[in-house]
DNA sequence: TATGAATGAGTGTTCATTCAT
DNA sequence: TATGAATGAACACTCATTCAT
């Protein structure tokens, strides 16, 4: 009777003090990167005190480990709704469009996830293995929209192309959030559909040998 | 005659010195970031004491300075050279090749380089500095390159180009050092030139549009 | 009514750490003088960890800074009181008793003081900025009582009288802080009255001269 | 025949680094005080090799103590000196003055000796025992004198009288260092010696009352 | 002997983490 | 639950002392 309304309300009052924390997180960890970045001052960002912030996460690592999680997640409902809805009949370069548009949406929106990705060096054992993970989901369907293309290309192949496409997202999407806001922004979003159609488009258009040839 | 081999032999040492605690402290950061590498820990890597390690380098700071200092400027020779060797009357692929094999061939060796790089959002003041150096003459030298080629171009269109370029390099070059010695490197490196190839090859054949187009 | 008594609560802990902290400064300070001091046998003997005394002092100086701001300023009001007390109308064994006695009983309360004016060589810059600051009021008192007896002496000779009286006091004070506690102490006490009033008799007496004379 | 002649040779040399190594000691411990100053600062400051000055002192102390030691037995001889000059014969201010001239001038041209005796909270045991006995010394001797002009004087009051003596022979010593060479200091000299006459003066006036009395 | 590079325990200080309230 | 004071291991750095040359 004291016991059932409660729970419910208390977890909701925890999911928001988790989200709390994690934006603080976000943002310090934007700023100052993971290892620099203090769980006292990742408290005073959310405006808890650090025995709260412990009582919702064990340690530090903890917080990255959630934080990428979360945003990994939404980066994979991102990118899956990417190509769910470019439907593989599109030409490569609406393709691109279609697939990087979210994709960028998201990254602007959530400068922390570059951040962590980049910082994963430093960061320990586990988020690095989450990462890797959805790293290597992104490969995956990456992978298979290349392999929807150019059915007869070595699995090899396809994975090395899968991770050269990849790279230079990463690498165009950082050009990209250093980009100031407005025209040059769009410009640096242009150059990189670019230099993704220019890379791929060989393996689009039938005939033209994509792989090393004789 | 009693007085002069024994400074030179002193400086001798102190280089050797010096070199070992730059080798070890190139290992560390690689293995953690510079942000998590403790001079205890560069110390103990280079077999020396921590006494020892501070009577070369007057902080911490300073190691990463000389450490970053040292291999932006085997960098910049690299990378002259590349440019110098390669002289501009190449075909594109050979051009690509030319400026590319040193520079990866130098990071292949010096891993610490990139980590560095990465990681000098976290460094203090005069290395990033230095880093920013380097790398605004890295973006000089490509944006002239691709002037001398493609003279009509606008300034801003040349400097993205030229950016992007720079960070598919640096993708590229992750993902190299990231492949195993061997076929699968080399695989990797003819994807980066691949890459690059076709992402410049319009700026190179005059009669193609370079630049957004109708 | 349920945010009130807390903070209120944890100020006054707050300020009994404080003073628990300067206490056990205080008391190693006197033992090894400030320089040889370590600020971790500091927070030893106040039986806290480093950590705890660093939430309270921003550094070592910040500790003898604060110890000796809060002993110079009841010096301030001590020497004040004596200096009111002691209205000049008294002849001078009775002034002398009157201004010694108070100062006197502080310093045999507060031994930390004397070992912190005596190390103030080695004190980083405020607190001896501090310390000089209520050296010069001192002085300065001095000088105002001994130109109130005599009026006509030239104001260098007073202030070089207005210094030996305060080291005279000073040297005394040692020697009273030295003796065991009672009658030697009572008698070393007495003396010290004795040296003052033999020296500066001669100011207070018209008709001798208190200068040098043919 | 190869083993006579250079001992002498070689405990001269000895020697006369000792000299430099103790000179260079007092002036870095005049300039920094004993807790503040390091073995290698006093082996640059005498331009030698820490393994050098370890080759005569087997530690810092060691140094204290013996520039101690000898700034002590040179300010015997002077002070013996000075007592011996000043035959008992002489009235009070001409009494002061012999003795407190030599003393004056030693301490001018060694002001790395009250330096030490100020610091010797600082100081670990035994240069504070060393300089106890010659403190112990000084007062004896003073104590001497007073008994031969006062020989009714209890002892305890002598030694009391010969403490408070030596407590404002200090601290105007400190004075008397303190002011500028040239006439301020003179003056402050002056100043010195009238405290002490005025201090004394009961006690070889026979008639007078020097202790308290009815 | 003289050198000065090397040592390592110790210093001031920070910060991830715990716990009494 | 929430708090924030308390903890203590670890860090950057120093310096008295040693030792290979």
């Amino acid at each position: 009777m004291s016991e059932e309304p409660a729970p419910r309300r208390r977890q909701a009052r925890g999911e928001r003090r988790i989200t709390q924390l994690l934006q603080a997180a976000a943002s310090v960890f934007c700023r100052t990167g993971y290892a620099a970045a203090s769980t006292n001052a990742i408290a005073r960002e959310a405006e808890v005190s650090p025995g709260t912030l412990y009582q919702y996460f064990p340690n530090k690592e903890a917080i990255a480990v959630e934080l990428g999680g979360r945003l990994l997640q939404q980066m994979r409902e991102t990118h899956g709704l990417a190509f769910d809805r470019a439907n593989l009949e599109l030409p490569l370069p609406e393709l691109v469009d279609a697939v990087l548009e979210p994709v960028i949406e998201f990254n602007c929106r959530n400068p922390a996830f570059l951040a962590l990705i980049h910082g994963s060096g430093d960061i320990p054992g586990r988020i690095a293995e989450e990462h890797e993970a959805v790293h290597a989901s992104m490969l995956t369907r990456i992978e298979e929209t290349i392999g929807h293309f150019a059915p007869d290309l070595a699995a090899d192949d396809r994975a090395r192309i899968a991770s050269m496409t990849l790279g230079i997202v990463k690498a165009g999407l950082e050009l990209v959030l250093a980009a100031p806001d407005g025209p040059q922004r769009d410009a640096t979003v242009a150059e990189l559909k670019r230099a993704l159609v220019r890379y791929l488009e060989p393996l689009f258009t039938p005939g033209l040998a994509a792989t090393p040839g004789p």
